[in-house]
DNA sequence: CATGAATGAGATTTCATTCAT
DNA sequence: GATGAATGAAATCTCATTCAT
C-alpha cells in the first residue's frame, strides 16, 4: 500500500511543464513513434518549452520517456481503479474495460515493448539503478494484478463463472483483453465482424473458458 | 499463388552472404535488441563481412532489417504449414503450434511491433514505396491467415468445436496463442502453473469459446 | 601607490556575499578545479546564495573567477608584507615564505596557469578592456616584485650574500621558491629527503647563487 | 625497459591522420589554448579531416588531448636523450636542454597542469582505468628521471660539482630549468638581463649550489 | 536586492552511408 | 564483388545568463 504511495510520489507530476511533457510524449507514443523515434526537440517543442528545461526536470531522455508511460499507466488504473468498484454489473465494466483499453492501447503496447527490450542501454541512463528499477516494475505490475483480481472476484460473486484458481482467472482476463485487440487491429473493421459482436464474443469466450 | 511466389522471389536469400545477415539480425532479434540498437556495423560483424558488403545488398538498413523479419515468417510459416498438413490430431497440432510460438516469440513479437510503428522514416529508406509495401504486408497477412484457417477446418471436421464462422474461429485461435503468451510472459514460471496445466487451459479455453 | 589604492578598491570585496563567492571560488582552486569545471551555480551553493544573485555583482563567470583568485594574492601579499617587515633574520623569514607558499601552492599555480592562458575567451567577458587588464596585471607584479625586492634588500644588510643586481637576486628568490615546490611535488614524501632537509638545502642553493 | 617499450607502442602514431591530430593539438597547446577551449571540431579541421574521424581512433576528446602530450614528452625526450648521450661538454648540453625546454615551453606547462588537475572527469572518459593511468604516468616519469640522472651524473666525472647524492642533483636541475623560465617569462626581454646573462647565471647557480 | 526556473547556443558523440582501393 | 576508412548530419546534453516574481 505504501508501495503505491511511494509510485505516486515518484510520478505524479510536480510542475505543469512536466505534465505537458508527459502528455507530450504520450501523444507521440499514440502517433506510433518509437522509442527512438521520440527526439527530446519534439517533445520539447509539442510542451511548448525549451530544450533545456527538460534536463532541469529530468536527467536523461530515457527517464523522460520511461516515467511518462510508468505516469501513464499509474494515472489509467487509477481511474479504472474507480470504475471497477463503482455501480454496473461484471459484464457491463467488462466493457468499460474494452473501452479503456480502446482508449490507452498505443501507451499500454509500449510499455509492454519498453519495460521489455534490452534495456541495458536505458538503465545505464535511469536515475534509478536496475535493482530499484525491478521495484518499481514489480509494483506496477502487483498493482495491476491486484485490480483485476478485485474485478475477478466479484465476476465469482455474481456467479458469472466457476473458476476459483486466482492466476487462471486473472490471466484469462489478459487474454480475452489481448483477444479484443486482435479484433481491433485485424477484421473487425472491414465489415465481417461488427464490434459489438467482437465484444460479446470475446465476454462469452472469456465466461466459457472459466466455467464448469 | 502467384503472390506467394513473388514473396518467395523477394525474400529466399539469394546470396550465403545475404542468409548470414538475415541470421545477423534475427540474432539479435531474439536478444531483445530494438531496431535501432541493431548497428550496421553489428550485423556484418556477426555476419563475418565487411561493413560496405551490406550496401552490396540492400539500400538500407531499413530494407535489411525489414526484409530479414519478412523472411523469417515466411520461413517458419512454411515449415508449420508442413507440420499442420501433416499426421496429428487437431489437440495435438494445437501443442505444435505453441511449441513454435514459444521458439519465435521474439521475432514475432518484433515483427507486429516494426510493422506497426510510425513508419513514415522506415519507408522513406525502403526501396518498394509505401503502396508496394502494403501489398507485401497484406499477402504475408492473406498467407497466415490461409494456414490459419485450413487448420481450423479440420478441428471442425474432427468435430472439436461447432463454430462455423471463418472470422471468428482465426481470431479465436490467434487469442489462445496470445494467452499461452500471457503465460510465457508472466505466471507459468513462478510455480503456480505448470507449463503443461497452461497448455492444457489455453486449448480448452479456445475450444470451450468455439463450442455451442 | 596610488595604483595599489586602486587595486584595493577593486578587489576588497564590498559585500559578505562577494566575499563568500571568492572564498568559494577559492576552495575549488585548493581542490583542482580547472576553470571550465568550475561552475556558476557551484559557486553560488558553497556561498550559500541563490545563483542569479552572482550577476548581481559580477557580470560574467570569468569575472568572478579572475577578480577571486587576484583578491587571494593581494591579500595574501598584504600578510606576507607584514610577515616580511617583522621580526626575524632573513633565513628565518625564508622559511615563513615558505610556509606561506606551501599553503598557497594552489592558487598560486592556478593564478599563474590563468593570467598565461589564451585570454580572447576570457577577455571577452571581463568588464574591463584588455588594455586596463593589462594595467591590473602589471600592478599585481609590480607589487608582487616590490615585496620581494624589499625582502632581499634585508638578505644583502644582513650579508647573507653579495650580489648587488636587483633583479637576479629576485629572480633567484623566484627560482628558490619554485624549486622547494619540485620537492614538495616530487620526492620529499616518498622519505628520501625530509621536509626540513629540502628547505636548508633551497636555502643554502639561494645563498650559494647569490654569493661572490 | 619493456615499460618503455609500452608506451611506444601506445604513442607512437598508427596513421598520419593520427599524427595529425597530436600535431593540431599540440599547436593549440602553443597558442595556450587550454583544455576546455580545444573543441575536437578545431582539432579535425586544422587536421584537416572530418569530425567523425576523431572517433574512428579515440573514444573521447579527452583521450585524443591526453595521448597528444604524452605523445609529445615521449618524442622529445627520445630527441633530448640522443643529445645528452652525444658528444659535448657538461656546461654545452646544459643549454642544449635549455633550448629545447624554450621550444617545448608550453606543452610541458601543460602537460604537468592536466596530469595534475581535477582528474574525475578525464579519467572517467579514459578507455584505460585510474590504475592503469597511474602506471603510465609513473612510466613516464620513472623515464624522465633516468635520463636526468643519467645526465648529472656526466657532470659528477665530469667535475663540475661535488653533491653525490642522486635526488638532490636531480631536483637542482629540475629547479635551474625552472629559473630560467622565471628569466623567460619575466625579466630577460625587457632589456636588464640578456638571454645569454640569464643562461650562464642559471648554469652557474645551479653549479653552486651542487658543490662543497 | 535576491532568487531560481527557464532558456538556447554550442559542445560532444553516434552511426548510416559512401567510395577509393 | 568486397572492403573498411572516412564522413557529416543529426542527436543528446551542459551551463552561463536572463528575468519575472
Amino acid at each position: 500500500m505504501n508501495q503505491i504511495k511511494e509510485m505516486e510520489d515518484l510520478f505524479y507530476p510536480k510542475s505543469p511543464k512536466v505534465k505537458a511533457m508527459y502528455d507530450a510524449v504520450l501523444d507521440m507514443v499514440n502517433e506510433r513513434y518509437s522509442f527512438s523515434q521520440i527526439k527530446v526537440s519534439d517533445i520539447t517543442s509539442r510542451a511548448g518549452i525549451g530544450k533545456g528545461t527538460a534536463y532541469e526536470y529530468f536527467s536523461s531522455k530515457e527517464e523522460i520517456v520511461v516515467k511518462a508511460v510508468l505516469y501513464n499507466i499509474y494515472y489509467n488504473m487509477h481511474r479504472m481503479e474507480r470504475v471497477l468498484s463503482g455501480e454496473g454489473s461484471f459484464e457491463e465494466k467488462f466493457y468499460r474495460i474494452l473501452d479503456f483499453m480502446e482508449d490507452n492501447m498505443e501507451p499500454l503496447r509500449y510499455t509492454t515493448e519498453l519495460l521489455r527490450g534490452k534495456c541495458e542501454t536505458i538503465h545505464k541512463k535511469l536515475p534509478m539503478d536496475e535493482e530499484r528499477f525491478k521495484i518499481v516494475q514489480a509494483q506496477v505490475k502487483a498493482y495491476v494484478n491486484g485490480v483485476a483480481d478485485r474485478y475477478m472476484e466479484t465476476g465469482m460473486q455474481e456467479s458469472c463463472f466457476t473458476q476459483s484458481n486466482v492466476i487462471l482467472r486473472r490471466n484469462t482476463l489478459y487474454t480475452a483483453i489481448l483477444g479484443y485487440f486482435v479484433y481491433l487491429t485485424n477484421d473487425y473493421y472491414d465489415g465481417d465482424i461488427s464490434r459489438e459482436e467482437a465484444r460479446r464474443f470475446t465476454y462469452q469466450g472469456m465466461i466459457a473458458t472459466l466455467s464448469k
